[in-house]
DNA sequence: GCCAACGTTGGC
DNA sequence: GCCAACGTTGGC
């Protein structure tokens, strides 16, 4: 199984908007690299650390599991809708997305305190400079995240 | 293929 | 609001 982080401005979607809803697609992401990740990498139940950002102060704010592979963002053959892509088909599709589940809420952990846990050294997240909305974690990051929550994976049902 | 200009992200 | 980082665009 794979580990992920993938962040969502709580002002455009907050976590709890996806506990509200059930479930969601995660359309809009037009990024090659994210986009890859997504269309080649991510598998039906890998989990996700789902992070909220521009925000004060910026922290994960709970768990989601993935429930597909990759499929075509239809979004991006919308014309009217602000992510349209006119290089993008349903014959050549140019980019992807994964539904999600949520798991829990948890506790917040700041980038703040993550910044300061030397388990965490070497997470994507705390690079300087990173601006990927998907990211892969590793299980171990992902397992210290947990904990700095106050949560353990087995509360992961 | 290079690279300057420009747009976006996102922490601070 | 600022600005560093970085991706994209487009002229050459």
């Amino acid at each position: 199984m794979n580990h992920w982080l993938m962040k969502s401005e709580p002002d455009v979607y907050p976590f709890r908007q996806l506990v509200e809803d059930g479930q969601t697609h995660w359309d809009g992401v037009r990024n090659y690299q994210a986009r890859n990740m997504m269309r080649d990498a991510m598998k039906q139940g890998d989990l996700v650390l789902f992070y909220h950002s521009n925000t004060k102060p910026p922290h994960v704010a709970g768990v989601a599991r993935v429930l597909n592979e990759g499929y075509p963002d239809f979004t991006s053959w919308d014309s009217n809708g602000k992510y349209f892509d006119e290089k993008s088909t349903p014959e050549n599709p140019r980019w992807f997305m994964v539904d999600l589940e949520p798991l829990i809420e948890l506790e917040p952990v700041s980038l703040h305190d993550m910044k300061e846990n030397p388990s965490l050294e070497g997470m994507p997240l705390l690079q300087r400079g990173q601006r990927l909305s998907v990211q892969a974690v590793s299980a171990e990051h992902f397992d210290e995240v947990l904990n700095m929550a106050g949560t353990g994976r087995a509360s992961l049902k």
